[in-house]
DNA sequence: AAACAACCTGCTTT
DNA sequence: AAAAGCAGGTTGT
């Protein structure tokens, strides 16, 4: 091992290139591991690598700009194209900065928190990739969602870069700083993660079975994987060109599109449009949008249960607060909401329910409950913004404490009777074991039926399009000044360069 | 049209 | 320790 890793330390010295992407721009803290993509993997202090367009890239975040190696490549991966391929990637023609400023002016909410997670980005990627990591991601987390991409590519993708050639584990290797012993299985743990796969081609997910899929802990999110397949494989070009050509349509066409395909509800139709296919006023509206919606945004819809035309509802209301890039605005509001991240925010500006490590701290120093209900919140935010004689129209939400989910009262009277043959999971954690299948986990009722089921006869157009370079249709609102490089200094250089692997 | 039950699984909380 | 709760939902009734 440890040859291996000497080896390919002196083969892979390569430098690192400026991304010239300052952290208002780009911060990878709020752009990769937070459920737009579950394509990387963090293999530092401030560090991922992923893979982009058929080539196994590292970033790394510095104080004044993002840079990156590409460490890798597959076929017909070109390095002097791995600029365009990442500026691409990260969406970099947008300026993030200009419009948070113009949000910031339009929202109260907005303008309260966006300085705790600048350089939230809307990632560009391919819709393929993006289209199946989000059939995945359908009543599911983040956790989870990261490992079954990762089997999917594993299983069915092609290798770019083997683990016993990764530059990631021989830095697991040489950090290891602990006895040999345990170094060494540390390692061993970590090689078999290691390795790097383009994600495979429709062609190539169409080996994958059912059951195969399964057997690999993608629960009923199987068929719809093995279904979107094959409905994509059917369509005129192979499926591929098919959605690509959604870049080039209006938003609500895209999304029906979408839609069709099985496992594609509203939803997950917003994601692909969002992350993948240019609609920048998507809003995809999940469990926390809809919170931060009825809290701010529409709280006439509170009470309502969740269904498309609500759903639509809320995303209209996104759409006239923020205007064309509402997708990129919810994005920020998004990501405040998550468990992982609203730690971030101070006290005063944090929705009721609190995460485990709030709690603890509280119980820790004998606080109490927290001061300031969603009511007083806004009212201090509006302030803010009337202060600063912004004319704008700001909801007033009034009442109280809501904080629990809608859903949350409506799945505790439902699961009542539900249950009982769901508790019983049967045994096969850790996804691998067997290899076939056990012919009938939970195949209660119907399933097994392979058939196209109503969404797939209904209509399937959209085929025509002009083919103009889906890159054209985005707009250039930036001139980017190249606030590029500053090497960073050598201090900061060694603590990146000291820090650990980590998943 | 709207509401709800069922669905896979892994991890956390009671 | 067993059971319920929850996670960026979709589908069928």
């Amino acid at each position: 091992m440890a040859l291996a890793a000497a080896a390919s330390a002196s083969a892979h010295s390569m430098t690192w290139q400026s991304l010239g992407a300052a952290p208002a721009e780009l911060t990878l803290d709020f752009t990769l591991p937070t459920g737009q993509s579950f394509r990387w993997r963090q293999t530092g202090q401030a560090e991922f690598t992923g893979v982009v367009d058929n080539r196994v890239v590292k970033v790394q975040q510095t104080p004044s700009d993002v840079r990156y190696q590409v460490i890798a490549r597959g076929d017909n991966a070109a390095s002097s194209e791995d600029a365009a391929v990442l500026r691409n990637y990260f969406n970099l023609q947008a300026c993030l900065e200009e419009l948070s400023q113009e949000w910031s002016s339009r929202d109260a909410r907005y303008k309260s928190i966006h300085s705790y997670f600048p350089g939230a980005r809307v990632l560009r990627q391919d819709p393929v990739e993006c289209l199946f990591e989000f059939i995945c991601s359908s009543n599911n987390h983040i956790s989870r969602i990261h490992g079954m991409v990762e089997r999917l590519c594993r299983d069915y993708g092609t290798p770019i870069l083997h683990a016993s050639t990764s530059q990631a584990s021989t830095a697991a290797a040489a950090v290891g700083g602990k006895d040999t012993v345990a170094a060494a299985e540390e390692e061993q743990k970590a090689v078999p993660d290691l390795a790097f796969y383009s994600f495979p081609t429709l062609e190539q997910l169409s080996a994958a079975s059912e059951a195969a899929l399964r057997a690999e802990g993608f629960g009923y999110r199987a068929k719809f994987i093995t279904g979107t397949v094959q409905a994509l494989l059917a369509k005129p070009g192979g499926g591929k060109q098919w959605l690509y050509s959604l870049r080039n349509v209006p938003y609500k066409e895209a999304s029906e599109a979408l839609c069709e395909l099985p496992g594609i509800g509203p939803k997950v139709a917003a994601c692909i449009c969002l992350f993948a296919l240019d609609k920048h006023e998507a809003i995809p509206v999940d469990t926390h949008v809809w919170q931060l919606a009825v809290r701010y945004y529409t709280p006439q819809l509170k009470g309502k249960t969740m269904n498309k035309k609500i759903m639509v509802a809320v995303e209209d209301a996104f759409i006239e607060r923020f205007g064309p890039w509402a997708g990129w605005a919810h994005n920020t509001l998004f990501i405040s909401e998550l468990a992982t991240q609203r730690e971030r925010l101070p006290e005063q500006l944090r929705p009721g329910g609190k995460s485990k490590a709030s709690k603890s701290r509280k119980a820790a120093k004998g606080d109490t409950e927290e001061v300031s209900d969603q009511s007083e919140m806004m009212k201090v935010e509006q302030a803010a913004v009337q202060k600063r004689t912004l004319n704008m129209d700001i909801d007033t939400v009034d009442d109280s404490t809501e904080s629990r989910p809608i859903q949350r009262a409506r799945r505790g009277a439902k699961h009542k009777q539900t249950k009982v043959q769901g508790a019983g999971n049967n045994g096969n954690t850790n996804g691998q074991s067997d290899a076939v299948v056990a012919e009938e986990p939970g195949v209660s009722k119907k399933a097994k039926s392979q058939k196209p089921t109503s969404k797939a006869k209904s209509k399937q157009t959209a085929g025509k399009v002009n083919s103009s370079d889906a890159a054209g249709a985005q707009s250039d609102i930036c001139t980017r000044s190249s606030s590029l490089a500053v090497a960073a200094d050598a201090a900061i250089d060694q603590a990146l360069q000291d820090a650990s692997i980590r998943l």
